[in-house]
DNA sequence: GGGAAAATAGACAAGTCTGTATATTTTTTT
DNA sequence: AAAAAAATATACAGACTTGTCTATTTTCCC
């Protein structure tokens, strides 16, 4: 109950800030939880952050397959409802970039637990394009599958500092194009 | 002369770990640097951020210009040279994902004045992508840039997560497709 | 060599950071 | 209603943060 609470708290601050930016002070009376609570359940503030990543990436995917779902049955567009749905995350007032990239950022070293769950997350992401680019007759799913993820990675990056939508749209195009290629 | 040693070693170290995990004084003692010396010429840490992050903006500009220069004069071959130097980079074991990527996400704040100095450079590097996809012939050299650099930051974020130069060739490969359509 | 500029050492302020310890109160479960 | 679990308040440790101040020394230029 409380755990949850200050689950989402962290995730708006550590979203809104940066994750090292947030002390758990600031967290925990913006939460208004006490410490003891925070360190009952996590051993650091590292474990909390992974905590948060993990419940955002379930997020996420689990926006991905609904866009999927809504986008009908065209294999095609199925694929493209990624980018409609990236669309919409930029069109938010409170976008500020990727969460995960901006974790990988803020944790270089790759050993870094949070690291590795931020990548992860991406790791899950390719998978289920992977799967989109199958449906959708790709010659190399995987292939283009990475190529997919590189598009999305980068327009997250560029919506995030110029606040536009755009990127979705230039992705998008760019995808449709690989797509039409990797049918051959 | 010491304030040149002082922005090799930010570099070195900010790169390495962080611009906010580096404390100044622990960059001074590395640089062997007294700490006024550091206030003498830089207002705040920020502004020192800023200057390390121009100076390797001029760097990497440098670097891919002679990627290009290195190439010929297929105009194709000198647009997807920036893969190939990307490879260069990737290969590095000293590489720690995109300094600038890295900069936007540890200042998300689009205000920021590092924030802003890092997505100058991504600027400067999309001008450089139009001027290549205008003499390769590309129909629309503006949208074929854009969709360039995110393939070009996808790759950065892919490389610094996995270590791999992998995201190179998966980008190159998807950029020559991509030219290849935008000549029609 | 003399004068200006740059760099130095070292202390200091005032705040922040994560994590621990203790003792008490609230909530839940049986 | 009693026992168990969860959450609380508060203080504290010890280290780290950026930036300022003063006085001294070194370096550079003419």
């Amino acid at each position: 109950m409380k755990r949850d609470h200050l689950l989402a708290t962290a995730w708006r601050l550590f979203y809104r800030d940066g994750y090292r930016a947030v002390g758990i002070d600031t967290l925990l009376a913006e939460a208004n939880v006490a410490k003891m609570t925070l360190y009952n359940h996590y051993a650091s503030k590292d474990e909390l952050i992974v905590d948060v990543i993990k419940r955002r990436s379930e997020e996420v995917l689990t926006g991905l397959r609904e866009a999927a779902e809504a986008a009908g049955n065209s294999p095609e567009r199925r694929l493209l409802s990624v980018f409609d749905w990236l669309k919409d995350l930029f069109a938010g007032d409170d976008f500020m970039g990727c969460a995960f990239i901006r974790a990988l950022s803020e944790f270089p070293d790759t050993d870094h637990p949070v690291h590795r769950a931020a990548w992860t997350h991406k790791m899950a992401v390719r998978n289920m394009l992977k799967g989109l680019a199958t449906d959708a007759g790709a010659k190399n799913p995987g292939a283009l599958a990475d190529s997919l993820r590189l598009l999305i990675d980068g327009a997250l990056v560029a919506a995030h500092a110029t606040g536009t939508t755009k990127p979705a749209t230039v992705a998008r195009q760019a995808a449709a194009s690989l797509l039409a290629s990797a049918r051959g």
